[in-house]
DNA sequence: CTGAAAGCGCTAACAG
DNA sequence: CTGTTAGCGCTTTCAG
C-alpha cells in the first residue's frame, strides 16, 4: 500500500502539504497542488481510513440496528438508509438483533468500539438498557420506526395510533363489529400504539372488547397462522382482523384458508406496511402503507445533521400511514 | 474515552502488559492479569478499534456487495452472511449496487480504503473491471450466487444450469411444448446458465426454439409484467414460462391475470429462489428452491478461512436447487 | 506557502 | 514476567 510518505517523496513536498491537498485545505500554491494531485493519481493513492479515523476521530461509518434484514419491511428500510448514507459519504454496518436485548447490547458495544459516527436504531423493545448506555457513549442516535420510552431521542416514526385507528375504522365502516387484533408483544412501542388505535375505535363505536380477540407476541407468518387457528376455533369467532404487519396478515390468511375459511368472505384481514409482498398475495392484501424507504432516508438526513453538529433540539418526524384497499377486506 | 494508558496507570503496569492481557498474551503473572482485568472492568474499557486496526492491520469488518438489499432474495442472503460473520466476530458493511458497474467500482474503492478484511461479492456482471482490480488490492474475495468469468475466485454457487434444466423439464413432463424463458441480461452469469439449462431441455426434447419466446433484461416484477404482455400478445403464445426469479414470475402472473388469463390453466409459471414470497402468491408459485440462507453462511465460512490463511487453492461450492411444486404449474 | 514535529491509541519487538 | 520504544499512516499546530 502506498502511503502519504510515498506521495510526498515523489512530489518533493512534505506530508503536511500532501495532507493539505488531500483535504482541500487552504494555503497551497496552485502549482504545488497540481503536482501533488498528479502524483496521487499516478499512484492511484487513497488515504488509509484507519489512520484518518485515528487522528480525526471520524470513521464515516454508521450503524444500523434492526430486528431482521430478511424481513421485507426492514429490507426496504435498510435500502433507504444505505442509499442516503452513501449519498453523504457514509458506510453502514448492519446488525440483526431479532429483538433480543442481549444481541442489541453486544452489537452496541461492538459498534462503539468501532467508533461509528452515528447509529440508526430500529430494533428496540421498550426499556432496553443497552441503548441508554450508548446515548452517553458519544455518538448521535436516531430512532427509526420504533420508539423507546423515556428516552428523548431524535426519531422518524409513523403515527401508529392513527394508522391503527384508520385500519380498524375501515373495518367498522365495512360493517364489522367482531374485530380481532393480532399483534406483537406489547413491549414493542409500535405494537402498543396500534393496540391503542384499535381500542379507540372500538370504544368510540361502543363495541365491547373481547379479551380473546386480542392475540399478542405474534411477529411472523407462522405465528399469524397459529393466531388464526385460535381465533377461528373460538365459539364466537371474529369476522375481521387487524394484523401487526403484512407477514402476520398473510399468516392469518393462510391459517384461515387452511381451515376452510374464505378470505375475505369469511374473514376480512388488514395488514400493515404495504411491503412488496402485499400486492401479490391471495387475495391481495388491504394494508396501511408506510413510506418505508423514505423513513430510512429521512433518518439518515437527521443523523448526518446531528453528526455535523446541527443540533437544534430533539426532532421527531412523524409520518402518516395511508390506507390501501385491496381485496382482503369486504363488507360484513 | 479511556485509553490503554489510563488502564496502565491505574493498574500500576505498563501499557505493554495491558495489551498482553487484552489479547490473552502469554507471559503475564496471574496476579497481574487479575489486577489489570479488574481495572478494565471498572472503567468499562474496550480498545479503540481504529488504533488496533492501524497497527495490527485487521479491521474485523467485511464488505457485502449485492444488487439490492430490499430484494427478498438478497435480504435472506445478507442475513445468512451477517449471522455467520457475527459468529466469527466480524461486522459487515452493506453495499447496494443495483448491478451498476460504476456503483460497484465506487464501493470497491471505498471498501478498500476502509481496509476491510474480506469481501463477499454477489453483485457482478460478467467482465466488470472493478473486481479484478480489487483482487489485487489485498483482501480475499468470495463470490456468492453469481460467478464472474475469467476470474478464478472462491465461490458459493447454485448449479443454475441444472436448476433451469429441472425447471424446464418439469414443464415438459407436464406436457408443455411452448415454453418461454423470461430472464435477466445475459451479461449476468446466472442468467446465461439458466438459459443454457432451458435450451438443453428443448434440444433434448426436439422442441424448436422460438426467438420470441426468450425475453431478456427482465429483473423486476414490473418488467415481468411487461414480458407477460409481450408473450401473450404473440400470435402463437406460450403455454408456460420459466422465470428468472420469484419476483419476475410474480410479475408474469400478474401481467397475465390482468390480461384475463388464468394461472395456471392458461399459463403455467415457474420461478426461482423460493423466497418467502413464493408460498403466498396467487396462486402459490412453483419454483426452484435455493438454500439461500446457507449460501450466505457458507460464503462467510470460506471467507473467514481465507482471512485466516487457510488457502488450499480456490474452492468452489456448488449447491443444488430443489423443485418445489405448488400451484402455478399444471398439465398443458 | 511549506515543513518539522507532536501526537491519535495500540502492537510488537527488544531489553531487562 | 514486565517495561521501553519504535512505529502504523495521518492531521494539526507551530515555526519559518
Amino acid at each position: 500500500m502506498t502511503t502519504i510518505y510515498d506521495i510526498a517523496r515523489r512530489a518533493n513536498v512534505s506530508i503536511a502539504t500532501v495532507s493539505r491537498v488531500l483535504n482541500n485545505g487552504p494555503g497551497v500554491k496552485e502549482e504545488t497542488r497540481q503536482r501533488v494531485q498528479e502524483v496521487i493519481k499516478e499512484f492511484n493513492y487513497s488515504p488509509n481510513v484507519m489512520a484518518v479515523a485515528l487522528t480525526s476521530k471520524k470513521t464515516y461509518t454508521l450503524g444500523l440496528l434492526i430486528p431482521d434484514i430478511a424481513n421485507p419491511f426492514f429490507g426496504e428500510l435498510a435500502r433507504g438508509v444505505e442509499d442516503r448514507a452513501n449519498y453523504y459519504g457514509f458506510n453502514v454496518i448492519i446488525c440483526n438483533t431479532d429483538n433480543k436485548p442481549h444481541k442489541e447490547s453486544d452489537y452496541l458495544r461492538l459498534l462503539s468500539q468501532k467508533r461509528i459516527d452515528g447509529l440508526v436504531y430500529a430494533a428496540a423493545e421498550t426499556g432496553n438498557q443497552g441503548i441508554k448506555e450508548v446515548t452517553r457513549k458519544g455518538f448521535p442516535v436516531v430512532l427509526l420506526a420504533r420508539e423507546i420510552d423515556g428516552l428523548n431521542l431524535d426519531a422518524v416514526l409513523v403515527d401508529n395510533v392513527g394508522a391503527a385507528y384508520v385500519a380498524t375504522k375501515h373495518l367498522v365502516d365495512l360493517g364489522h363489529r367482531k374485530i380481532a387484533l393480532v399483534t406483537e408483544s406489547l413491549k414493542i412501542q409500535s405494537s402498543r400504539d396500534r393496540q391503542k388505535g384499535y381500542l379507540k375505535v372500538l370504544s368510540e363505536e361502543g363495541i365491547v372488547t373481547i379479551p380473546e380477540y386480542q392475540i399478542f407476541n405474534v411477529g411472523s407468518m407462522m405465528a399469524g397462522k397459529e393466531a388464526a387457528t385460535k381465533l377461528l376455533t373460538l365459539t364466537n369467532p371474529p369476522s375481521a382482523v387487524v394484523a401487526f404487519n403484512d407477514m402476520v396478515a398473510i399468516g392469518v390468511m393462510e391459517g384461515a384458508k387452511e381451515m376452510g375459511f374464505k378470505i375475505p368472505q369469511d374473514l376480512s384481514v388488514i395488514g400493515f406496511d404495504d411491503t412488496i409482498i402485499a400486492s401479490v398475495t391471495d387475495p391481495p392484501l388491504t394494508t396501511m402503507a408506510q413510506p418505508i424507504y423514505q423513513m430510512g432516508s429521512y433518518a439518515i438526513d437527521r443523523l448526518v445533521g446531528l453528526i455535523k453538529g446541527e443540533g437544534g433540539g430533539v426532532k421527531r418526524l412523524v409520518l402518516e400511514a395511508r390506507l390501501v384497499v385491496r381485496r382482503s377486506t369486504t363488507p360484513a
